[in-house]
DNA sequence: TGTACATCAGTGAACGCGCGTTCACTGATGTAC
DNA sequence: TGTACATCAGTGAACGCGCGTTCACTGATGTAC
């Protein structure tokens, strides 16, 4: 860590670190203006010279996790190839993944109660990471037969609310409350067995 | 509505009530004692005649949420008969209708951050809707074959989790990103095809 | 290289607010005789 | 039925607190000449 003087030099992106470590520990309403400025070695007032006000800096963290869970999404799918199927498996696992070594971040965008439309470049980063498991549900529906295809949108919602459903229920560090199974092994088997009843992993692999 | 001088009559489920109804309109984290109290006509200090504080309120609220899910869980399971199928999925779509009828109490119940363990009538109201599921999926798993069936207390997992992912994720008001599909349908797409997956529906039933 | 000055990024004090909670109190209710 | 009294369920005022935000300010930086 440089020594910092009057002017800090990096304050925004630190504000915003200051913020998810709180987010992580408390919540996105259990994090205020005031612990991330001090957290960040900096008055409340400063944080006014970045950002608008709190909800502002919540949709910052909120856009910044996008941004990194789009990226992550888009090489899982690239290196689950060759087939369409294990691109698919691949993205399934980054979802989690991202949830675990990003928990402000996974906070931040999914239970922060933030609209998404509040702003347009947040709107767009989430639209990315859906397309991205849009897109690879889109090109493994292509193995289905036709007459008996859902829409690709369909199954992607399936495998996203159950991701998400897996994080929020079991992997959650819910002290006592122990999860039966790793949450990962939980996933895998979960969406294996969603794959089969489409049709696209043999019966008995 | 009975008149009502000095005393209430019933304040504590008057307070829980509204507790119910702020929560389902701000969160569990935005809900206030004072704006519970106001609402059901009364000082925010006579809150503490019934309840030893916020967190207590709360917690009453989601006691009362798991005690009408056990419930409903139970009355689904047994009207699903006589199939171990049948009941099984009217548990599943009976999960989704209890979110959306009773969106207060799922909120206290799952988005409240509070903790099951700090009360024991609440571990208890919990463990029970909880069962309720994973008896369904023991039943179920009977008509697996042995050497290819999943734990039981895995696959109730799998359709909790993916009932919660389209609860939160599709079934929640949030104004301007609509669903792609009503959730009903979703959850009951996505529950079908799980199991068949399982081998437990013909592959084109 | 040195100086004047505009711009920027912080400070520190203060604001108004609503929160959860406490306290001594009082009005209403129910019970004993 | 009437009275005395204990118990209960509210009131209303007050508390200390931390919040988000604002404001006039000042120290540091960068640029023009």
């Amino acid at each position: 860590m440089p020594k910092r003087g009057y002017h800090h030099g990096n304050l925004k992106q630190a504000l915003v670190e200051a913020a998810l470590a709180l987010i992580e520990r408390k919540g996105p309403s259990g994090f205020t203006v005031a612990e991330a400025a001090k957290s960040a070695g900096v008055t409340p007032a400063a944080v006014y010279r970045h950002f608008d006000g709190r909800e502002s800096l919540i949709a910052e963290c909120a856009l910044q996790g996008h941004r990194i869970f789009g990226d992550l999404m888009e090489h899982a799918y690239a290196n689950g190839q060759p087939t369409a199927l294990s691109a698919f498996e691949s993205t399934g696992r980054a979802y989690l993944a991202f949830a675990r070594k990003f928990p402000g971040h996974y906070m931040a965008m999914f239970e922060s109660g933030l609209s998404v439309h509040a702003n347009s470049d947040l709107a767009m980063a989430a639209e990315r990471s859906k397309g991205v498991l849009e897109r690879a549900a889109v090109a493994l529906s292509e193995h289905i037969p036709e007459d008996k295809r859902p829409p690709a949108s369909m199954f992607s919602s399936h495998i996203w609310a159950m991701s998400h459903g897996v994080v929020e229920l079991f992997a959650r560090g819910t002290p006592g409350a122990k999860a039966p199974f790793p949450p990962e092994d939980l996933l895998e088997a979960g969406i294996g067995i969603y794959l089969r009843g489409l049709g696209l992993i043999e019966p008995d692999a």
